[in-house]
DNA sequence: ATGCTGTTGTTATGATCCTACAAACGCCAC
DNA sequence: GTGGCGTTTGTAGGATCATAACAACAGCAT
């Protein structure tokens, strides 16, 4: 078995799929159609276990089965499958956030708990921090040294709070990061101040009005963790802090 | 434990969480947050259970964490957690079918072998005819009596036919039906013959060119069953044999 | 027809792994 | 100590994996 097919494999059991199912699927995709006795000589799953999976294939409409002796197995086609699987997905999404969504607690007033949250993982850092820009009324500052950091869907929650009338700056040392951002309609770029370090793990800060803030630093490996408040008497004293040592330039 | 709780659980499962971690999402967004004591108290989830678990969450990246005393964890907002199922969804999906791809059989050539193939499931027989639609290269005859077998996609495929001369033909009984499809340019709506008997189990029918085939049979619970066959000289005697008794009328 | 051989489809039986569930433990604040 | 917190360890149950045995059947030589 091959590197890759052990993964093939392996983003198929993710997808809901044992691993019977999913080598059964891919013999039967290479084969184009074929006996149980096919599918057991080109994988490594015993003949008499062939019927029971691909019986379960055939509930889930990945393939269809040939009422003939011996029975024959033919997969659906690729796009078929996909879309089977997707619809699946959908489904299920579906029902289990409907009933999410019921219970949810009426939290429409922000929670001013004295919290500072952690999040470890840029995709997360990524989503928190367009949340974060994207509740913005008054004024938004991001900063980072890093253009990796400088997402499209940033981009458009700075632009869209700017054309809200949100006072939207940026601040980078890196000219690609000012030149991205700097250039939508109503966002300003400047260059850090002189007296702040530069610290080599720094990753990206943002502050949104004055009681919103998000620190994220990368570690060795590239791996980044964010700690993020908002609405909280930390924020506010943490953002104080950090604009008055600005101040003093 | 309502009904309606866990049939979200079920899905969250089918989803690839475990129970518990279901059960620790539901909870910590009706909570808005909270620490284990908390979520182990609205759950049936116990509380040694509840850091390991919501650890697990974390990864996934369905809530945030907290990192102080006691650990308080909070969940992602609901929009930000369909997304990121979506995204890791896709993520599998394409690394999945990536594979099958590279390693699917050249069946280019379409086989010829004498196969007839059984399809259950509404769903699955509706992607089967629009997939024989869109192979169709000289003629489509599409018919049933049942008005909930006609769906959009069907109806593009038979257009779109249309439109590359394909001579496309739709018969039934059902006014609904020949006014649906036979108000789409280039089909023409047709009364079955006279002395064709309309069993009331019978579904549709389609034939594509003289080698394409599918007829589909309702049972009492109203599941769909249907067989088909194409380039088969199984199809081409099978499809004379309808036509001919046509010619009697 | 009889017996032999190989295949097919079904069923039964361990082995193995993961989840669910429970309980005990060390730690710290008070 | 006492009580709450977070971690660790252990056990039972279920699903999957893996192997074996079985009856039914077709082909074939005798």
């Amino acid at each position: 078995m091959t590197r890759d097919e052990s993964a093939a494999i392996d983003a198929f059991e993710r997808l809901g799929l044992t691993s019977y199912e999913a080598k059964v699927f891919i013999a039967l995709q290479q084969l184009g159609s074929g006996t149980a006795r096919d599918v057991a000589r080109t994988t490594d799953v015993p003949r008499s276990q062939v019927y029971s999976v691909a019986e379960s294939l055939e509930k889930r409409g990945l393939l269809a089965v040939q009422q003939a002796s011996p029975i024959r197995y033919r997969p659906v086609s690729i796009d078929e499958a996909q879309t089977t699987l997707r619809n699946r997905f959908e489904r299920e999404q579906e029902r289990a956030f409907d009933y999410v969504e019921q219970v949810k607690r009426d939290s429409v007033e922000e929670e001013t708990q004295e919290d500072i949250w952690t999040i470890r993982g840029r995709e997360r850092v990524d989503d928190r921090v367009v949340d974060l820009v994207s509740n913005a009324e008054d004024r938004v500052l991001f900063g980072t040294r890093l253009p990796d950091l400088v997402t499209p869907a940033l981009g458009e929650a700075l632009e869209n709070r700017a054309a809200a009338g949100v006072a939207v700056t940026v601040v980078s040392r890196d000219d690609g990061v000012r030149d991205r951002l700097g250039s939508l309609e109503g966002v300003t770029a400047d260059l850090p101040p002189t007296n702040r370090e530069d610290d080599e793990r720094s990753g990206r800060i943002l502050i949104v009005d004055d009681d919103g803030i998000l620190l994220s630093v990368v570690d060795d490996s590239g791996g980044e963790t964010a700690i993020w408040s908002s609405g909280s008497l930390f924020a506010s004293v943490l953002i104080q802090l950090i604009e008055a040592s600005d101040e003093l330039r």
